[in-house]
DNA sequence: TCTTTCCATTGACCTAGGTCAAAAGTAGAA
DNA sequence: TTCTACTTTTGACCTAGGTCAATGGAAAGA
């Protein structure tokens, strides 16, 4: 239970609420746990409130008929995921899953929305978080319509580089099947852009860590 | 200003607020004058404030490097759009170009940050509304990365069909060139696109007009 | 530890759809 | 109306990347 309280007191979502009210929140919150690829919730389902992740990692994830999944996020602890029908009051547009063993916590859409009318700064820092979440879909489309793979994936790398602080190494934090759905792409595909750029002497593949050999050229390609 | 007036009072966004409000909306409005392919807003640029659509059309897109674009939006009368930088507080994510003579109203980011500080309800529309950008969005990214460019075509009549209200012709709103790059596709695949559902019976194209002869294969293929 | 299941790689093949070029159609301006 | 500039269509061509199939490698659970 400090656990959560801990969590929620540092999340950007609450920042700049009293400690009241971060009493208020942890209380209406509600623990849940899921095992490594258990459904949190399925595209359709009706949305009676928003998850944030405690622990574990949740993918949040569209389905083709024939199968195909695109990732539209990975969301990791002290990430809220699930808010779209709190707030416009229709079914969930994708699904959810937990990647590995998770603990999350859900907030009921009437409380929350209570909470949110009564206060404004947590009503303006959920309007910040949803329109960063807008900025990240302007990206995947970017990246889906204008990109090829290969820059796809120098640009995830570029990403990883700049999240993990280092220059000359990432170590990825998803299957490389999962990073191919996340970058719209499948297994086979991916594991034929790694192989050329290794032999283009751009990177070198050590399992689930990049070696960056030229990250200037990685952002050329991004 | 009747017009400003009348505009901002049934829209969804000022739902619910006061009189009083409405007026102190309007107040803060700035009206302007845009030309046919004048630009609004370049991806990059600072964001002062949001957008809404009096008369005219305005479209929001991404560009390649390459010149290839990418239409996130295309919107009408009664429609916000630029909110984004507004409450994330980071340059706009794309460009924005009036598709023909429009007028619009600008609302500034502190004005407004000030108004929804002190009104709950438009808070919450605003949330619905960024909300409801989103699962367009999810729209988007599952139609880029999902399905062919006949399903998106397929899809978008169908859209429109509904949106007209009409199951067996629809007016296309937007130049064909336009559709393409709306569909994340280039004029001459779609216009080869046209040609072969025209060849199986599934459509007649006249110009601008649709004509629809099986709905309900357009929806199997959607 | 073993074993079963999942994950990743590689090859052969194929096709959706992009590129380039040219022509035909359409529309606004003078 | 005529001129000019955009829009749309069509043909020939090519390639990025998806499909199918087989094999090797890693790792979770018992």
């Amino acid at each position: 239970m400090e656990n959560i309280k801990k969590i929620v007191a540092e999340n950007v979502l609450f920042s700049g609420l009293s400690d009241e009210e971060l009493d208020k929140i942890t209380r209406i919150g509600i623990l849940k746990n899921y095992g490594r690829g258990e459904s949190i919730f399925f595209e359709g389902d009706d949305g009676d409130g928003f998850y944030m992740v405690i622990e574990g990692r949740v993918k949040i994830f569209k389905m083709s008929l024939e199968g195909k999944e695109q990732i539209l996020h990975i969301f990791g602890p002290g990430e809220p995921f699930g808010e779209v029908p709190v707030f416009h009051g229709q079914p969930f547009p994708a699904n959810a899953m937990a990647l590995v063993q998770s603990k999350l916590l859900f907030f009921p859409r009437l409380e929350f929305i209570n909470l949110v009318t009564g206060n404004p700064s947590l009503a303006l820092n959920m309007l910040a978080m949803l329109s960063l979440r807008l900025r990240r879909f302007t990206t995947i489309i970017e990246n889906l319509s204008l990109k090829e793979v290969p820059g796809r994936l120098a640009s995830y790398l570029v990403y990883l580089s700049e999240e993990q602080g280092s220059s000359d190494q990432v170590t990825l934090d998803i299957p490389k099947g999962q990073l191919a759905s996340l970058l719209g792409t499948i297994p086979e595909t991916l594991s034929r852009i790694f192989a050329k750029m290794s032999e283009e002497g751009l990177i070198r593949v050590e399992g689930r860590t990049i070696h960056i050999n030229d990250l200037n050229e990685l952002r050329e390609k991004s």
